[in-house]
DNA sequence: GGTATCTTTCCGACAATTCTGAAACAACGC
DNA sequence: GCGTTGTTTCAGAATTGTCGGAAAGATACC
C-alpha cells in the first residue's frame, strides 16, 4: 500500500455509505458526509467529485442536501471564489441536529396522523355497537404509541441536555441495574412476554431455513 | 363514509407504509406491519392480500421479513392449517427489538470497521511524518465517533432497563433542566457551538432559495 | 402413495430513485 | 459591458428496488 490513512479513510467512508441507505439517506450523500467528516478540513465541490467519483451536479445537490440537514456548513475562504464546505465534527452536535430534524421530518407528523385517527373514532368510542371491542382496542394501540414516541422525545431531549460526559456519567448504572432483577417499570404487559419473545428473536436469525431443495 | 374505523386504520396504514421509506423499510412491509399493529388479531396471508392489495408472493416475502426482524410471530389456529401472523402489540417491546436487531445489523458492523480502520492508522500515528497532524485528528474524530456510539448504545440499554414507566418519570426533569441555563456537560468543543448552528440549521429550512429566476 | 391446501421462490415487468452531462445562471474583476 | 470562474438546475439515462403471477415445494390428511 503507499498510504494508509488514505485508505483507512477510504473504508470508513464506504461504510458510512453502505449505511446510509439503511436509513433512507442516498448511498452518495452519506458518502459525502463522511468524506468531509474524516477530512475535518472544508472542501470544495472539485474535492468532493474528484474523490469520490461522481458528477459535477450530483455533488452540488448532495452537497445542498447536506446543508439543508445542518450538517454541513459552507465556508469561504479568503482570496478564493470557490465555495467550501465542511462538515461539523462534533459527534455529539451532529446526533442533536439529526434527532430534531428527523423529529420534524418524521415523528411529528406520525404523531398528528395518530391524533387524527384518534378523532376519526372518537364518536364510535361511546357507542355499543358490535364493533365496541375492537374499536377499543384499536384506540388503546393507538394512544399506546402515541405515548412511546412522545415519552422517546422527552428521552432525547433530556440526553441533548445532559450532553455527551452527562449520558457517559450513566454508563454505571448500567451494571448496578443489570445485577439485580431489574428496576424495570410495573408495565403490566411489557414484563411477561418480553423474555419469551427477546429468545424468539435471536432465534431467527440463526434458525434453520425452511428444508427446501 | 360507512366505516369510521376503518378509515382511520387505513389512514394510520398508509401514513405508517411512506415512514417506512424513510427508514429504509419497504413501503409494503411497513404496511404490512401497521396493518396487524391495529388489527391486533391474527392474520392470515389471504387476509393480508385482500386488505392491502398485494401479490401472494410479495405477502409472503414481507411476513417472512416481518417474523425475521422478529415484530411479528407466526400463530396457529386449531384445527386450521393455515399460518397466522401476529405483530407484538406491546409498543415498548417493539422499540426493544427494532433497537437490538439495528445495533446488530448497523451498529455493530460501524464500530467493527472504525476499529479496522484505527488499527490501519496504528503505526503511522507514532511517527513524526508531515501527515501527523491530519492523522491525529482523523483518529480523534474515529475515537470521538466510537465513544458516541458505545455511549448511545448505553444509553438505550438502560431506557429499555427502566421501561417505559422508568423514563416517562425522567420526564419532569426535562422541565427542570430547561428552567436553568442547564447542566450540560463541560464539552469544550459542543457548547460554544450548539447555539450558532442551532439557529443556522432552523433557518435552512425556511432560507431564501437561492437568488434565481 | 395420492391429493388438496398452503407457502415459498423465481423471474420478467414495472416503478422509483439516483446519476450524469450539459445548459442556464450568478458573481466577480477587468 | 464582457470574459472568466464557479454553482445550480434539469431532462434523460442508468441503476436499483419492488411487485405480480406462475411454478415448484412442503405438509397434512385420506
Amino acid at each position: 500500500m503507499h498510504d494508509a490513512l488514505t485508505d483507512s479513510k477510504a473504508l470508513l467512508i464506504r461504510r458510512w455509505g453502505e449505511l446510509g441507505g439503511y436509513w433512507g439517506i442516498s448511498r452518495t450523500m452519506a458518502e459525502i458526509h463522511a468524506l468531509l467528516f474524516v477530512t475535518g478540513e472544508p472542501l470544495c465541490t472539485d474535492d468532493v467529485m474528484a474523490q469520490l467519483h461522481v458528477s459535477r451536479g450530483n455533488a452540488s445537490m448532495n452537497l445542498r442536501g447536506l446543508t439543508d440537514w445542518g450538517l454541513v456548513q459552507r465556508v469561504h475562504k479568503l482570496g478564493d471564489r470557490k465555495e467550501y464546505f465542511q462538515a461539523d465534527t462534533d459527534v455529539w452536535h451532529m446526533f442533536e441536529t439529526i434527532t430534531r430534524e428527523r423529529r420534524r421530518r418524521e415523528v411529528e407528523p406520525i404523531i398528528a396522523t395518530i391524533d387524527r385517527c384518534r378523532e376519526m373514532v372518537a364518536q364510535l368510542d361511546s357507542r355499543e355497537d358490535r364493533a365496541a371491542d375492537e374499536t377499543r382496542g384499536f384506540c388503546r394501540r393507538l394512544d399506546e404509541l402515541r405515548g412511546f414516541l412522545t415519552t422517546m422525545g422527552a428521552l432525547f431531549e433530556l440526553a441533548l441536555r445532559f450532553g455527551p460526559t452527562g449520558v457517559a456519567q450513566l454508563a454505571p448504572l448500567i451494571q448496578a441495574a443489570s445485577g439485580q432483577p431489574g428496576p424495570r417499570g410495573p408495565t403490566p404487559a411489557a414484563a411477561p412476554r418480553a423474555a419469551a419473545a427477546r429468545t424468539g428473536s435471536k432465534r431467527a436469525k440463526t434458525r434453520a431455513r425452511r428444508p427446501r431443495r
